[in-house]
Formats: C-alpha cells, structure tokens, sequence
DNA sequence: CATTGTGAAGTGATTCACAGCA
DNA sequence: TGCTGTGAATCACTTCACAATG
C-alpha cells in the first residue's frame, strides 16, 4: 500500500494521445485489429515502448493477435479523460486566438469553446462562427458562471501574466500558454506551453550543427538527443583543468 | 579523441532558447549582469541546471558575480545559431499559416518568410503584408531558387506527408509540422511537430488525474512526471502476478 | 565570500530479454 | 507460434556536493 503508483511521464500522455489519433484513423478505415508494432511505426516509436505506455494502465491485447482498434481506442479516451466534454475559453483574438476558435481538430476531442475574450472594440461582441467575442471584463463572470475548464492565453507577453492570474483567480482550472513566456501558476494548475519561436528556435540549432553528424530533431514524442556542441568561441573553455 | 562530445538533449536545446529570451529582455531593460540563481527563475528551473546548460558550450560567467547580460545573450546566439538569418515558406495559407505570417517574434530573432503557398485561388497571389502567397505548384520552384531553409507545414493532415515529400525533394533542410500526424523524413532532416490537440489532451489527462496529488504539468522545459495513473476499467489488471 | 563550473550520485525514461498466454 | 506484458538492465537527464576563483 505505501508503495506508490508508476509515474506517468509527460511524454507518454504525448504518446497515448498519437496513439489514440492514430487509432481513430484506423476505426474509421474499418480496420479491426493493429499490432504494438504496426501502432508504434505509424507513430515513429519503437513497439515495446507502445506496450509499454500501455502496461501503466492496464491489459489490453491478445497475445499473439494484437490490440482490438475500437476497444483500444475507447479505452485510451477514458485514460486520456476525452470521454467528456471540456469547456474552454481563449483570451486574445490574434491571429493564433482565431485559429484556434475554428480549430476542428479540438472540437472533434470534444473540447468545447464557450467564448473568447479581447480588449479591442471591433473584436468585442462580434462573432466567430458560433462563438462569441466578449470584452475582457467579463472574464470572471464567464469563468464562474459557466465553470470553464481550461484558459488558452494567446495574449502578448506583456500581458500574459495578468490574465493567468485573473483566470486562476476566477476558478479556471488548467491553463493552455501561447505567449512566449514562462507564466507563474499554483502547482495545482496544469500547464501546457506551446511556443512556436522555440520550435524554430530548435531547428536552428539544428541547422547550425548539422556537421557531420546530422540526426534526427525528435519526432516531437520523445526528449531526443544528440552528439556535439558549438565550440565555445569564449577561448577560456578547454583549457579546463589540466589535471 | 575517441570520447565523444557531451550529448546536448532537446530539453536542454529549448532551455538555452528560453535564457536567450530573459536575456534579451534583461538587456532592453539595461540590466548589466545576471546570476544563474536569477536566470533560472525567471525560467522555473534550477539554477545548477542553467549552469550545466551553459558548460556543454563554455565558461561564460564570473565566479562571485554571475554573467554579462550582453555577452551572454550574444553567446546565446551563436549557440542556437540565431547570429544568422535563416529564410522560411509556409506551406498552407490557412489560420495558423497566417498567424505564422506575421509573427513578429520570429521575425525579429531572424527566421525570414520567404513566400506563403496555398491551392486556394483565392488566396494565391495575394499578399499578406510584404509576403507573397504563390500557387503550390511554384513549390520547387521557389525552394531550388532561393535556398529556402525551412518549411513550415500548415495544410491539412491529409496533404502533411505529400508536402512534406515535396519539401524535402527541392532541398528543404528543416521541418516546422503543425499539422496532426507524424511526418515521414529523411534522418538527416531536422523536424519538430507543434500539435496544439496534443497539448490540449495533456491537460485533459492531468485534469482527469486530479485526484489528490494535483501536480504541475511540466513548465514546457523539461520533461514532467507525476504519480497515480487511471485505473483500467478493464478488470483483468491488478488481478496480476500473484506471485 | 558569493557564485560559477563540474565530477559523481541520484532519478527517471527507454530498451532488452524473455516469460506468459491466446 | 506470434505477439503481449514486464522485471531487469541500460541509457539519459537532473541534482548534489563541493572545489575553484574573480
């Protein structure tokens, strides 16, 4: 009894999520049955990590034939908790807040937009589809009224911080970041930062070693790794100690 | 010599990304020097993991006194290889192709839109601020001519791996995928995958798992884990071993 | 003497090797 | 026989502990 639960890494929730994706893709194809192996290489994993993913959560294949598509995918979903509908709001109209108000993928997860929220008065009480645009001033009594779920900021930097802590002190309960910076949250709220610049940012890295000894840059699922840095142009390293 | 370089991970890649960002920000505000104590939290990380960041590149700091604000981010950049200007198109003149138009951000750190390409005839040769959008078939075209860097896919996941193919035929030499499927490359290609569904299902599981323990879902920067994980519905696990 | 830089230890994630089972 | 499930081994990442030093 004390002996605690596995811990569940970042990085296979990542992967439950492809894999449950790829899975949806194969329940519509008619497909009955896939392997760990044949789940992992449409996902560029290897299969034992699959079943390993897997194993945290219980059994779920047939020795010898695989897993059922339909029943895995079902499964996954309650593991993944999209087996409900979330609310979310998004603060900021940009560009980004906008591509997300008719992002299809999301609402197909069942992630519901309830509203969305800016400053600016040609945005405000207009419409986006069926969602509406509400000045920010209404963000806590939207938050509270209809116990939204999840804030996706897609505000500038500068005011990031200030809505993160409106939207926690309103009730919210997970925050999803576009800005491009680290927000100050309680360690009880989870949040996720998604950050195009360092993406690129990465690539250039990349790039700029690409030496001899090019690899792959981590196909988005795992921490990756590689060999070999940027000499330091900073002529004081290596000389290290000389022992 | 046949010791091999230090490993630089991922983690470590968009951590030194973020550094970058604070420094920058310290130097607009004409702070003059910085302790690893105060990088890392600006950062929500340990300032031992700064320091390590830092020495697979270099020494770069005085002892009793910490770093120079400008000589680090300059290092900074030279290490991401941002000291350079890298050209970009972008594939897909959807939402999120668009956003990527005029972001700013990437702008200024020196990733140049090049072209965007789309099939819709509507949107082809238009322009989108000072950046053309071409016909999907100019493609090749435009990557052989002008030495194109990187490719930033935003079309649909239907046409992802066709694009992607396409890219990587007239010489792209990186991948930025925002859309929602594992891409197919060469080892030799740098890719990195921004999946916003992804990231939204990573709060779904921490908010499903809320249970007790409610634990922060990872500050974007390095892996994340926690305890207790959903318990399978399926009866079969537990039931185990019995040793 | 505050703060950096780094081997070594500790912690966590992935992969191996194979037992278990349909 | 073929494929799953998993303890043990390996590999990678973070943190500790402390020596080095401006």
């Amino acid at each position: 009894m004390t002996r605690s639960e596995p811990q569940i890494s970042i990085s296979t929730i990542r992967r439950l999520a492809l894999y449950h994706r790829t899975l949806e893709r194969a329940f519509e194809r008619q497909e009955a049955g896939i392997s760990s192996e044949e789940l992992a290489r449409r996902n560029r994993v290897k299969s034992v990590q699959v079943r390993k993913d897997l194993s945290y959560f219980g059994t779920f294949g047939k020795r010898g034939f695989g897993y059922s598509v339909g029943e895995l995918k079902d499964e996954l979903k309650r593991i993944i908790g999209i087996n409900r509908v979330w609310s979310l709001i998004v603060v900021g109209i940009g560009n980004v807040g906008r591509a997300l108000l008719d992002y299809a993928e999301a609402q197909r997860l069942g992630f519901r937009i309830i509203a969305g929220f800016d400053i600016d008065p040609r945005k405000v009480e207009s419409r986006h589809g069926a969602i509406r645009v509400l000045h920010l001033d209404r963000l806590e009594d939207v938050v509270g009224s209809e116990g939204i779920d999840i804030g996706v900021v897609t505000v500038p930097a500068s005011s990031a911080q200030d809505v993160c802590d409106r939207l926690i002190r309103a009730g919210i309960r997970a925050i999803l970041n576009f800005a491009p910076m680290p927000l100050q949250v309680p360690s009880h709220i989870p949040i996720r930062n998604v950050d195009m610049s360092i993406e690129l940012e990465v690539l250039s890295f990349f790039l700029s070693h690409a030496a001899a000894d090019a690899q792959e840059a981590g196909q988005s699922t795992h921490s990756g790794r590689r060999r070999s840095a940027a000499r330091p142009s900073n002529a004081s390293k290596k000389p290290k100690r000389l022992e």
